[in-house]
DNA sequence: TTAGCCTTGAGT
DNA sequence: ACTCAAGGCTAA
């Protein structure tokens, strides 16, 4: 069926506030992407840049798409070149119809407007220009888009699609133009696809908003609505499990490269449609299709019959040609884009909406639409001007007037696909909705019990709420009780895993399943006889994550629909049960937290009906399989429980979400340093990030050495960030449970494709080294673009959903955001690479276990910067720099201000000044014995600065001098993560 | 506001 | 057709 809905009608609450909709720790009341429309025409100069978003027919036209994308070449614009070196349509050799660099396959008989997709013209702050062909409608469910008239250049319906893209052009704009654009970036709202037909609601029903607001103060146990307090006190962290959906993005994404039609990948997907009065007015959790889906396509520019993926067959001299295009920065327009699309609290003003249900019901049905394995893709190029100081790098932007900002990350997949090359890259990366990108739902509980024993839904914080929990309940086993493992469970479709007959989990589902249920009762069944975690009372069925009663799921449901901010006046802690549960709604929904009821699983759009499409997955280090059930409480403890698992191996520095009052350790805490840290896993990659693309990539994870590259040895350490670790991925690819098997396989096909950026980067780049030294420039070598493509690709968004989530951040202005990430990316990027370097003593670990030495820098004339990188490794060491003090140094260093081109300089001095003060505030509380510690750490940011600086210059040296090997390595660094 | 029951709709 | 997990309704 085809959506009828037209832009009125709102995808749904759509436009989710920002980058999560429980805000963190910011407002509950997060701005939600509003107004739909805004012809983009009078904000794209014609002579500026073209996008067009050609419309290819379904599925079968594709073929034709792909051949017409050979032919073009676009985006020839280099840096400095005016207004008229801009893309615009072209004409297809072979076709002789126009074909648009910036172009996204859309399904026909649709019209932009309709919300479907849209095409944007960005202009970055450093002049560059953006052109963005968003399409909300991905693969499914976008129609024709007419996006000449919207841009006013570029072809129409009879272009032929190429794939999607956003054309990344480096070129002077006039101020006005800038700001235009700027304002036009401030309106990009990344916006998922809904998975479920959403029917045309008035959500403006009194219900929500009237209560909102109320704070009301409820009963005098003590806990009152802090509703309109909410804005005082910090709010409860903002729950990115909601972010991406594997499913969603892959939905939109190239499925198989076989399957033509879905290479089209939808573009940015622009601030949906205007929510309406209801929407706008109490943003629920931007949906998680949507925010977790900036679908950002940046010229995925087919080349003829090429697979999507890999690039293979790119021309690899073209691939040279392109890379030194690339190289104008268009960090700053990605990032724009990124950000502005995770910023729904700007206006979207684009004319077209992506509603929700786009995607949702269509011909291309399920198989597609719900892949778990998201999907982003952007372009890039993954070049920092090298040859701009960290500080001149700041400054360039707007002041040097230069089109290309030097100092900033070059993501531009378009370029890499401009001109002739017609570089095909399929930027597919598998960004999970959840904090883990994992691609399942799981249900959160705890586990197996015993034949004796009813499964335990194991508290998160157990040592809080056990006494809230009614004795005897055999959801509360003893710690030692049994064996327990946190089951995925997914949520999707929880029967597969744990289906009330008892079914064995699919061979794809064999780590995660629960382990059978005692002959004659089903699992599920023995969950259901059990009383609700929460009060004790007759489990209803599976509830937004967990078995609970019909009460404590209403609960949860009214609290966060209708942002309730409940603060408990004694301390929290207070009892929950049947007979006491409503006395004290803030600890009870605090117990609904713990005992892994997911906010995301509230739907923003309160659509109703269909499968829960919210994702989690609830991550176990292999080590605590098995183990007991008191090693799941601590693992509870490390990864929340909340779908947002420490990275591997970093359980120790991924403390538990605090609520607040819960911990002792919030007294030496600040509670903004607790919210920084609470989305700090969002900066990095997960064992869903890792394994499927390991996978993909047909890498054994074991087997780092094959893939080091460089001669960088692989380190095996525990290091801080990159640890990786068997960790139990239930339905990794979203494979688990859900779907029928060809669904599965679709998904798996989507993912694999989804993940050609993660591991297989590395192990490609390993390849394209090794080809170095046999063929010469590894860079010549047809992935190794594609990979540094991914890697930069994924990296940037990692950093931006970082960014994004940063509670100081988001009150930043989108223009300053973007400005503070593209003045800031390097020395976040070193410095997180130096973090995790911090156990392995004269070694940089670069990524995938994989590590350099300083002797084997010199051998690859990289000495400069690695030994600099050491140094302040050795400093960070020394001062002993803990994980909270990373990360709000993190945040100091991102919220740097000595940028002449902020426009609001003092809300982002502010911004850092409470950084700067939450750290202070606990060095000294933490290390009492070190006073100036607060002092050495900030110290350590010019050297970081400096660091950068060299390690830009290497880089923009070794990209000179062809020595692919060694650029190799640094953008390994630039990777970060692994 | 709560909580039980109803409706919805994707997935099986 | 059925399941079941969403949201909605409404009496208490």
């Amino acid at each position: 069926m085809s959506e009828q809905n037209g832009p009125s009608e709102g995808p749904g609450p759509g436009p989710g506030p920002g980058p999560g909709w429980w805000p963190a720790s910011q407002s509950w009341k997060t701005n939600s992407c509003t107004a739909t429309s805004s012809s983009t025409s009078s904000t794209v100069p014609d002579s500026s840049a073209s996008v067009s978003a050609s419309c290819t027919t379904t599925t079968s036209s594709l073929a034709t798409t792909t051949s017409a994308t050979s032919s073009t070449s676009c985006c020839s614009s280099t840096p400095g070149s005016g207004p008229s070196g801009t893309i615009t349509a072209v004409r297809s050799s072979e076709t002789g119809k126009n074909v648009s660099v910036t172009t996204i396959n859309v399904l026909p008989n649709q019209d932009m407007h309709d919300g479907k997709g849209i095409c944007k013209y960005l202009t970055g702050q450093n002049g560059v220009t953006v052109s963005v062909v968003s399409s909300c409608g991905s693969v499914l469910g976008c129609g024709n888009a007419n996006v000449a008239s919207t841009t006013g250049i570029g072809t129409s319906t009879g272009t032929q699609s190429i794939g999607i893209g956003v054309n990344v052009l480096s070129q002077n704009t006039a101020d006005d133009e800038a700001e235009d654009s700027d304002v036009e970036i401030s309106k990009i709202d990344f916006r998922g696809v809904n998975l479920r037909t959403k029917k045309k609601r008035d959500v403006s029903g009194s219900q929500s908003g009237e209560k909102i607001g109320e704070g009301e103060v409820e009963d005098g146990n003590g806990c009152y609505d802090g509703n309109d307090a909410s804005q005082q006190q910090p709010e409860r962290p903002m729950s990115w499990e909601g972010e991406l959906s594997d499913q969603e993005m892959s939905s939109n994404t190239i499925t198989n490269q076989d399957t033509h039609e879905d290479t089209s990948m939808e573009g940015v997907q622009v601030c949906g449609p205007s929510p309406g009065p209801m929407e706008q007015k109490f943003p629920i959790k931007p949906e998680p299709d949507f925010q977790s889906n900036p679908r950002f396509t940046f010229g995925s520019f087919h080349d003829t019959g090429l697979p999507l993926v890999h690039g293979q067959q790119i021309q690899q001299q073209r691939n040279i040609e392109n890379l030194e295009q690339t190289q104008q920065n268009d960090l700053p327009l990605l990032v724009g884009k990124l950000l502005g699309g995770y910023n729904s609290s700007t206006p979207n003003h684009s004319p077209v909406l992506n509603p929700r249900h786009h995607l949702t019901k269509h011909s291309h049905t399920r198989s597609q639409v719900p892949s778990p394995d998201s999907a982003i893709h952007s372009a890039y190029s993954v070049f920092s001007s090298p040859t701009q100081s960290p500080h001149a790098a700041r400054h360039s932007a707007l002041g040097t007037g230069s089109p290309v900002p030097s100092s900033s990350l070059s993501l531009s997949r378009h370029s890499f696909n401009n001109s002739t090359s017609s570089l095909s890259l399929s930027l597919s990366h598998s960004l999970s909705r959840n904090n883990s990108d994992a691609s399942s739902s799981c249900y959160s509980y705890g586990s197996l019990s015993p034949p004796t024993h009813s499964p335990v839904q194991q508290p998160r914080h157990p040592q809080h709420h056990q006494h809230q929990v009614p004795q005897g309940s055999p959801l509360h086993l003893p710690a030692t009780a049994s064996p327990v493992i946190a089951h995925h469970y997914s949520s999707s479709a929880p029967g597969s895993e744990l289906s009330p007959e008892g079914h064995a989990a699919t061979d794809d589902q064999e780590d995660c399943r629960i382990p059978s249920a005692p002959s004659g009762i089903s699992t599920r069944q023995q969950l259901i006889n059990s009383p609700c975690p929460i009060c004790g009372d007759k489990i209803s069925g599976f509830h937004y994550g967990i078995f609970s009663c019909e009460s404590c799921k209403g609960f949860f449901k009214r609290t966060v629909q209708n942002r309730k901010n409940y603060v408990c006046l004694r301390g929290a802690g207070c009892p929950v049960t049947v007979a006491t549960r409503k006395k004290c709604p803030a600890c009870r929904f605090d117990k609904c937290l713990n005992m892994g009821m997911k906010l995301e699983a509230i739907r923003e759009d309160r659509t109703r009906g269909g499968r829960s499409t919210y994702q989690c997955t609830y991550t176990l280090p292999a080590s605590l399989v098995g183990s007991s059930a008191s090693n799941i409480a601590n693992d509870k403890l490390t990864t929340g429980g909340n779908c947002s698992p420490a990275p591997a191996g970093n359980e120790h520095h991924y403390p538990a979400r605090h609520h607040s009052n819960h911990s002792h350790k919030m007294q030496v805490v600040p509670q903004l340093l607790q919210d920084i840290m609470d989305v700090e896993h969002l900066w990095h990659y997960n064992d869903n990030d890792r394994m499927t693309g390991i996978q993909n990539a047909g890498m054994n994870p074991s087997r780092n050495n094959d893939t080091m590259l460089l001669g960088v040895r692989s380190s095996g350490g525990s290091g801080i960030e990159n640890d990786t670790d068997s960790s139990v991925e239930c339905s990794s690819n979203g494979t688990t449970g859900n779907g029928n098997p060809s669904n599965r396989r679709d998904d798996r096909s989507c993912s694999s494709v989804s993940n050609a950026g993660n591991e297989q980067c590395a192990a490609s780049i390993s390849s394209s080294s090794q080809i170095n030294n046999t063929n010469g420039n590894p860079t010549q070598h047809p992935d190794f673009l594609s990979n540094l493509c991914n890697i930069a690709d994924h990296r940037l968004y990692k950093i931006v959903k970082w960014c994004k989530s940063l509670p100081l951040f988001k009150n930043i202005s989108i223009d300053d955001q973007i400005c503070l990430l593209i003045n800031s990316w390097c020395e976040l990027l070193l410095f997180s690479c130096c973090f995790r370097s911090m156990s392995t003593p004269g070694e940089i670990r670069v990524s995938l276990g994989k590590s350099i030495t300083l002797e084997q820098a010199r051998q690859l004339g990289l000495a400069t910067c690695i030994e600099r990188m050491l140094a302040f490794t050795n400093n960070l060491r020394r001062l002993r720099v803990d994980q909270y003090e990373y990360v709000a140094m993190k945040v100091i260093v991102l919220l740097t201000s000595d940028t002449s081109e902020l426009k609001e300089p003092e809300k982002v001095r502010a911004s850092q000044e409470k950084a700067l003060q939450a750290l202070q505030q606990y060095t000294i509380a933490r290390y009492p014995e070190m006073p100036a510690k607060f002092g050495e750490l900030l110290l350590r940011i010019p050297d970081l600065q400096r660091t950068c600086q060299a390690g830009k210059e290497l880089l923009s040296a070794k990209r000179a001098e062809g020595e692919g090997s060694s650029f190799n390595l640094l953008m390994e660094l630039l990777r970060g993560d692994h």
